[in-house]
DNA sequence: GCCCGATCCGGGAGCGCTCTCAGGCCGGCC
DNA sequence: GGCCGGCCTGAGAGCGCTCCCGGATCGGGC
């Protein structure tokens, strides 16, 4: 038997509905300028035919491929296996479905495989990237600016904001600076006096940003109060115990993250410091079910990861858009709402529980 | 300026090398064939113009996609925050990798979702799908069988194993019950004779199947001594009181997953019980940091996560490969080698930490 | 009643690729 | 030296769709 069930065409739909291929592609596309009876029928006869369009066969034609890439760099255990990622997938696929767009992912296990997503990418099998490039020197972004694919950034890249090459670089981050701030002007309203800083890897932006924010408010913090972790547990353990032999006096802690603040509470529990009375503890993400599940539950920076994909999406998709109205459009100076894409940066939030 | 670069064609290129679109076709997909220097020419105007296949073009003739979807079925944020899917797509994202193909990601937020998913498997436009449903009752995986789409399951379906519909089930699963059973008499070989459980949601076939090899150990175990939870560290203390209202005497838990691991732990704390000592406790999945950043570190029953994603990428991939094959060589009754791919249970280690 | 414009529909080209098929070439054998 | 067969190569059709453009149809205005 020829299980093999070929799909209905475009051609069988107009055949069953006595109509031409042009008018059935019409329909299909949104059904302007046909007559309501001839939209009807059409309709019936896709219906009974089952049909659904060919996309290869459209790409083909029109140059869209409603497909997106989603790039993350370097996917290694521990990166990956906090829930940031998973989230602001999670916001990326709705808004993406939203537009009936597809999502291709593309993980990458280090700078081996940027060549691939590079060529993949200069392939032009998609409309458009959205790409996290989690370390300052990370090749990545420059390849796939290269490769001329209209890209929206997750997280400040390294370079820094403005144009470089062509274009400006459109990011979508979370204000890590200014939750930073927040956080620390919280410790020192408490009282402190002592607030340590328990960085993240220093060659990512958001660690450099939040602990620039700890510097703004702590202007002349001892040096000794800043001990660089790396977004662990482990390492959040690790800084502590440094933070304690260096200053035993420390009375607050502000870390990276939730995940070093969880490591953080463990070492000031296990050398008998209590908390928040003794040491009051902040931390970073508000990553359930860490920041709520530690002893006592985190007081902690809420960042939005969900919405920041969302946005991301958002972002691209309407960037591709004007580029698509722009053909024929002439933009001229003024070119009312709307414009190009800019960079943008989400509020956060001080989530106060036990720990602060 | 045009900036459109728009890409050569095949056509480009056989004009440079001064040779036919066919002959550059062949080259291009691995030059059986044609001689030397032929082969050669054609491979340098390939690098020279930067030529990169149009995927569109090679589908809409082969058929072929080389993308493979996968289906992530309510990526609730209880269920999506742990690395668990995270684990797996890197696994799948890897083989996939290795054999040139993409991987499309459909994530539904609930049944609502599940048409979109299913017209989209239905519309060709993937060679196959990887799907996740987690609920015994979830309408998707029959949805999907009825795209005709050759699918793998990660994790036992609802229905059980065996034939329904067209073909065999394939799918990918670690051995709950196997590593359920080692857990608990490794409890019970701690000399523990009050051994109680913390299920998982026993609408989930992985709750289920450990749930059975608690009993197959405890073969009259007390069934107050058995109490659901959901996978939550908060479902985790929820039972774990119940458990020590019902019965004080308890002296070992085997929780269905380390987060609920994590939740007993904490109220076994805060009712002064010192772990292991008075209450044993194993947790189950070694997802770490939990696992090894629990107060104590958890024994628990270690799954291979990534490896079952890279299974069923693999199994899936394969019986593609067999399916093109079987198009001109009739298979006949001894098929040799590498028949149909059916479903693997991968096996589970018991990690002995500090908790039991 | 006729002409013009707007509206709607169909014909047909062609997107970039693969794959079949026929023809050309060359070597070996009688 | 002629013929046959095998190996390479090129010509061409066609995958399913979109979109341009020409023709048909209809209504309105003079």
């Amino acid at each position: 038997m020829t299980e093999a069930v070929s799909r209905p065409t475009l051609e069988a739909v107009a055949a069953r509905a006595g109509v031409s291929r042009a008018t059935v592609s019409r329909v299909v596309n949104g059904g302007d300028g046909v007559r309501e009876p001839l939209v009807e029928r059409v309709r019936r006869a896709v219906e009974e035919l089952g049909y659904v369009p060919n996309q290869a066969a459209r790409s083909l034609v029109t140059r869209r491929h409603d497909a997106v890439a989603v790039v993350i760099a370097e996917p290694e255990a521990r990166v990956f296996a906090d829930p940031f990622f998973a989230l602001q997938l999670r916001g990326i696929s709705k808004e993406l479905t939203a537009h009936d767009s597809q999502l291709v992912l593309l993980l990458t296990e280090g700078p081996e495989d940027y060549a691939r997503v590079g060529r993949y990418l200069a392939g032009g099998h998609v409309d458009g990237a959205l790409v996290f490039s989690l370390h300052l020197d990370d090749p990545l972004p420059g390849l796939i600016r290269g490769a001329g694919v209209p890209t929206v950034f997750g997280g400040r890249p390294g370079w820094g904001d403005g144009p470089r090459g062509d274009g400006p670089t459109v990011y979508v981050d979370s204000d890590n600076r200014g939750g930073a701030r927040d956080a620390v002007r919280h410790l020192v309203g408490l009282g402190r006096t002592r607030v340590a800083h328990i960085t993240g890897p220093l060659d990512q932006t958001s660690a450099v940003d939040r602990l620039d924010g700890f510097r703004d408010v702590m202007v002349d913090a001892d040096p000794r109060l800043i001990v660089e972790g790396d977004f662990t547990p482990a390492g959040g353990e690790r800084a502590m115990r440094v933070l304690l032999d260096r200053c035993p006096e420390v009375d607050a802690v502000f870390a990276a993250n939730d995940l070093s603040a969880a490591g953080a509470l463990r070492v000031l529990r296990e050398r008998g410091r209590r908390v928040p009375e003794d040491v009051a503890v902040i931390g970073f993400d508000d990553m359930l079910p860490v920041a709520e599940g530690a002893d006592p539950p985190l007081t902690t920076v809420r960042q939005d990861i969900e919405e920041m994909g969302r946005l991301m999406a958002r972002l691209l998709l309407r960037g591709l858009d004007r580029r698509g109205r722009d053909e024929d459009a002439d933009p001229g100076p003024g070119k009312g709402l709307g414009g190009a894409p800019s960079s943008v940066v989400l509020p956060t939030t001080l989530i106060r529980r036990a720990s602060a």
